[in-house]
Formats: C-alpha cells, sequence, structure tokens
RNA sequence: GGCGCUAUGGUCAAGUGGUUAAGACGUCGGCUUCUCAGGCCGAAAUCGAGGGUUCGACUCCCUCUAGCGCUACCA
C-alpha cells in the first residue's frame, strides 16, 4: 500500500516540521558522461523531496568504474544542475562532515575496507578466485541447461581452515581475488517502496553470490552505495525503477553490518516513445542531454517544468510550474508507477510557454542568437538592441519553440531578401497589380517615418476602398514591393519595424525591374 | 528462461464502487473577411482481454495477454 506518511526512523514526517530534520537524500550520477535526462530527473525528484521535507540534498560521485570516468564528466553534471536551478548542501568541492563525496577518493581513504574485512571475518564474504573465463563457462552452461544464471559457491562443505588452504593455493597460482558476499537464500527481501508500495524478492532470486570487491580493491557499485548512505545518514533513496532488483543486494549489506536501512523509493522510467525501451544514451533519435536542449535555447524553467510533469501529477489542472512551485506541491504519493514516454512536442510546448511568459530575460538570449547566425555583428547589436526585440517580437517570437528558431523566422525579410519566383511577378504585373502598386507607392512616400502599424492599415484599406480590390491582389503587390514575400508576419507591422530608406530602395528596385 | 514491476485516447495523465471518464500536448475542423504565427471555438476513449464479487465496476478479486526492468569484477 501506497501512503502519504514516510517513516523515518518511526514517525510521520508529515506532521511534525521539526521531525524533517532527519530527511537526507542523495544524487549519486557516475561520471561517465553529460547530464541525462533521466539523471536530471533522479536529480530533480531527490531535491524535491529533501526541499519540500526541509531536508537535505547532497551530492555524492560514484566514480568506482576508473575505466568508464570522463574528464569533465563530473563538472559537466553538477553544471547542467546548477543551470536547472538545483543547489545542495553536500558535494565534493562543498564538503560537509560526511566527506570525502567521490567514492573513489573515499577508497583511497580506506573508507570501504574495514567493513569488507568485518564480513570476511564474520564468514559472511569470502575470496573468490576464479577467472573470467570460468565464469563465463558456468554461466554457459547454465544456460544451455535452460537454467537461470546463478554463481556457483566453490567452497561448500568446506571448514574455514580448509578454505583458507584453498586461498593460499590460489595465491600461489598468481590469481586475484574478488571479494564475494555469501547471499542467504533463505531469506525474503521485503519493503515498502515510497512509490510501488510492497515488494518482496527471495534470497534465491539475487543470483548467488555477488561481488563486493573488485580485484582492483575498489568496492562495487552495490556495496559501495551501502557503506555511503549509511554513513552518510541518507534516509531515504529515490532512484529509477531499474534499481529495483538492487534493492534486495543493498538490504543484505545493511543487514549484514547491523544497520537501519533507508526508505527506498522506485520512480518510474523515461522511456523512448519510438522504440518503447528505456531512454538510452545510445539513442541517437531522442535528445538525450540537459546540455543539448540547454544548446538549442531551452530555458531551464521548461525543462524543469517537463521533467517535474513526466512521472508526477499536479492536483489541479494547471502545466506550467516553477521549481519553487513544484517544491511546495511536492507529494510523494503522487509520482506514477507506469513507465513514461519522452513527448518532445510537449516539452517544445512547455518551452514556448516559458519564453512567452518571461520574454524581457528571454531577449538577450534570442539576440545572440541572430548574432552567432552571422545576422549581425555583437557591435551592432549591442546598438540596436530595441530595435532587434522589435524585429524579433514581429517576427514571431510567439511560435517558436526554442530561441534558435528566431534566427530562419527573422532572417528575411529583416536581414535579406528573397529572390523574386514567378508568382510574384505575375501578382506585381497584373493589372491591379500594376494598380495597387502605384497607389501604394504614392501612399507610403507621403506617410512620416513615425507612422504606426494602425496608420498603415488605414493606408491600405483606403487602397482598398478606392480601388475595390482586395485580398491577395490587394496585399501581395506590397507585401512584394516591401519584403519580396508573398507569406509572413503582419505587414502593417513589419512596415514599422523595417528600415525606411531600405523599403523605399526595395521598392524603386522592383519598380525598375518589374514595372516599366 | 527466471524474478520483479506496470497497464485510462497517438502522448503525459486525473480518477480510490454510482461522473456526460477532468485537464494538457499533438492531430483534425471552424472563426479571426492577405498569408504565416498567435488567439478563440469545436471534434475524437466500448478505461489491455476474459471471468467473477456487487443493485451497480475504470475503480475490488482471479486468470490471461502485452510492455518494460533486472539477471556483470557497469553504475
Amino acid at each position: 500500500m501506497r501512503r502519504k506518511c514516510i517513516y523515518y526512523p518511526s514517525r510521520p514526517i508529515n506532521t511534525l516540521d521539526n521531525m524533517t530534520e532527519d530527511i537526507r537524500v542523495r544524487y549519486a550520477p557516475s561520471p561517465t558522461g553529460h547530464l541525462h535526462i533521466g539523471n536530471a530527473r533522479t536529480a530533480i525528484f531527490n531535491w524535491l523531496f529533501a526541499r519540500h521535507y526541509n531536508g537535505q540534498f547532497i551530492i555524492r560521485i560514484e566514480d568506482t568504474d576508473s575505466a568508464r570516468n570522463i574528464a569533465d564528466g563530473e563538472k559537466s553534471q553538477l553544471d547542467n544542475l546548477a543551470w536547472l536551478g538545483l543547489d545542495w548542501d553536500e558535494s565534493p568541492e562543498k564538503p560537509g562532515k560526511y566527506g570525502p563525496y567521490r567514492q573513489s577518493e573515499r577508497n583511497e581513504q580506506g573508507i570501504y575496507q574495514p567493513f569488507i574485512d568485518e564480513l570476511l571475518a564474520k564468514g559472511m564474504a569470502y575470496k573468490s578466485y576464479k577467472t573470467s573465463e570460468q565464469l563465463a563457462s558456468e554461466r554457459e552452461a547454465q544456460q544451455a541447461a535452460k537454467q537461470a544464471p546463478h554463481y556457483i559457491y566453490e567452497y561448500e562443505g568446506m571448514t574455514a581452515e580448509e578454505r583458507e588452504a584453498k586461498y593460499e593455493e590460489f595465491e600461489a597460482q598468481g590469481l586475484k581475488p574478488v571479494i564475494r558476499f555469501r547471499v542467504p537464500e533463505d531469506r525474503t527481501y521485503a519493503w515498502e517502496d515510497i512509490v510501488k508500495g510492497h515488494i518482496e524478492i527471495s534470497g534465491k532470486e539475487i543470483g548467488g553470490d555477488w561481488v563486493i570487491q573488485k580485484a582492483d580493491g575498489m568496492p562495487t557499485y552495490n556495496f559501495a552505495v551501502v557503506i555511503d548512505d549509511h554513513l552518510m545518514a541518507i534516509s531515504h533513496v529515490l532512484r529509477g525503477d531499474d534499481h529495483v532488483s538492487n534493492t534486495p543486494k543493498q538490504m543484505m549489506i545493511f543487514e549484514a553490518l547491523g544497520w537501519d536501512i533507508p526508505q527506498f523509493g522506485h520512480m518510474a522510467l523515461i522511456i523512448n516513445g519510438e522504440t518503447g525501451k528505456k531512454l538510452s544514451k545510445r539513442d541517437e533519435n531522442v535528445l538525450q542531454f540537459v546540455e543539448q536542449y540547454k544548446e538549442l535555447g531551452y530555458q531551464p524553467q521548461a525543462m524543469v517544468n517537463f521533467i517535474g510533469l513526466l512521472g508526477w501529477s499536479p492536483k489541479g489542472e494547471d502545466e506550467i510550474f516553477s521549481l519553487d512551485e513544484f517544491k511546495q506541491m511536492f507529494d510523494e504519493t503522487r509520482l506514477s508507477k507506469a513507465n513514461a514516454k519522452f513527448d518532445q512536442k510537449k516539452l517544445e510546448w512547455i518551452n514556448n510557454q516559458w519564453m512567452r511568459r518571461d520574454l524581457d530575460n528571454v531577449m538577450p538570449q534570442l539576440i545572440r542568437e541572430l548574432v552567432s547566425a552571422g545576422l549581425i555583428s555583437q557591435s551592432e547589436a549591442d546598438n540596436k538592441v530595441d530595435w532587434l526585440s522589435q524585429v524579433i517580437k514581429v517576427a514571431g517570437v510567439e511560435g517558436i519553440s526554442y530561441t534558435r528558431e528566431i534566427v530562419d523566422l527573422v532572417r528575411k525579410p529583416f536581414f535579406e531578401l528573397n529572390d523574386i519566383t514567378d508568382e510574384m511577378i505575375t501578382y506585381l504585373t497584373s493589372e491591379d497589380g500594376r494598380k495597387v502598386f502605384e497607389a501604394w507607392e504614392t501612399a507610403y512616400l507621403a506617410m512620416p517615418e513615425t507612422a504606426t502599424a494602425e496608420d498603415y492599415m488605414n493606408t491600405i484599406r483606403h487602397i482598398q476602398s478606392t480601388l475595390e480590390i482586395k485580398g491577395r491582389n490587394l496585399w501581395n503587390p506590397i507585401r512584394i514591393a516591401t519584403t519580396h514575400e508573398v507569406q509572413g508576419p503582419n505587414l502593417p507591422e513589419m512596415l514599422v519595424v523595417l528600415d525606411r530608406s531600405k523599403v523605399i530602395a526595395t521598392m524603386n528596385q522592383v519598380k525598375a525591374t518589374y514595372l516599366v
């Protein structure tokens, strides 16, 4: 059964605000790449959980696989988290009293070794010298026999002394051991999951004795997590569904060491809409990384808004929320149990909403897009901020999904002119076209530079009534003469923004080329 | 194969025995008497299937099916 109350250590946290100081959650990425959408989601929900209950949010780097760590992985992750608006109480750069915050450093300091030794001494773990070839052939044999892969304990029936003797024998052969945990298969591991309710898994289903320390001396993930979560006083673990089957392994270590077990919550996964599978870093067809969205000009608030609604729903009907609003509303019982497809269209819509809501703040970014697209130089842009923001508004920012899209919207006719097509020539040189052009040219030249969109509209309406020409036959010749386009934003508004001398030059050019 | 989890429209989802089954994205249609964008209005679901329980089931139970996850000296 799901319940709103989370017990830690044994009291409902919602009833007493001053009890919430015990809440400590963590985001624990491995620095193998940039911040993935899925990881961002885990981080955001952990942050929300911590902040909603006035708890602490800490970041721990799980870099026990040195082969997979990449140079700037950690920095990039943290930078992107900060960009999203998250903050944290403890991290490698902001050590608290539970440091260090990188598992590699914790290992160097010998934090894990005493617990490995303790388990060894208690006979709950042992040294295993099987080679990867042996392991592979055992597994193959099991699969061939249609059995579930299961580790085969090599010291069955031996006394401790006999086992020690074996160790020496293997060592003499120059073999390096890993440490395996002796899994109690008669136990059932059960917990009340914060999102999924009651879950239980039999010790028999673990797959047998698993490695807690690798041959290189590094602890494995499932072991280090337990040690660190305990030592760092983590009270709640909110993570992806894909960790459900790790949970019993971790529980047995907590138990073996005599420690309290944190509350677990396993969130449904984000899946790829096309493949239906867990969103994977290898899916090239979906933008996977927060950084990619940032580069296209998605707003951090929009990313948070979108992710916050993926696998979680608020009570009312609103859809646009800030991080702070999510924090106020957060309720772990509203976390969805079913996987959610990543819907890029919805993200686009949410980002559009945020850009419009926050247009003044987004404007500098929009202008920067024009500079990086080479439409205008930086110095010129600096001098024409007001004009550029008018152009951007007239061109239709209201319709774009992310800032990068403004470039193509604004390019023509504000920075370049289209070629005149045959269709345009037809509009221009028709009988109506010639009349309209002449009337328009006269009217426009008579108008002051300060004319408003309304003035231009009135002028065009006036031509409509005197010439009795309307619709495209009226508008297109004017559009073509001034912008070389037959479609685009509202013409009167464009005319306000367009440089008058350029418009006149364009009109003269059109006239000389097609209307003499 | 085994174990675990999940199942409301194309998508995100509300819904906890009696509702016309919310809302949003997307799609389609109409209007906004130049186009595009925007705005406004409107349309579309036998609640995975089959059995029960009940006066009554999207809601409870059982079975099936499907999907996903895990099954490493990765995390």
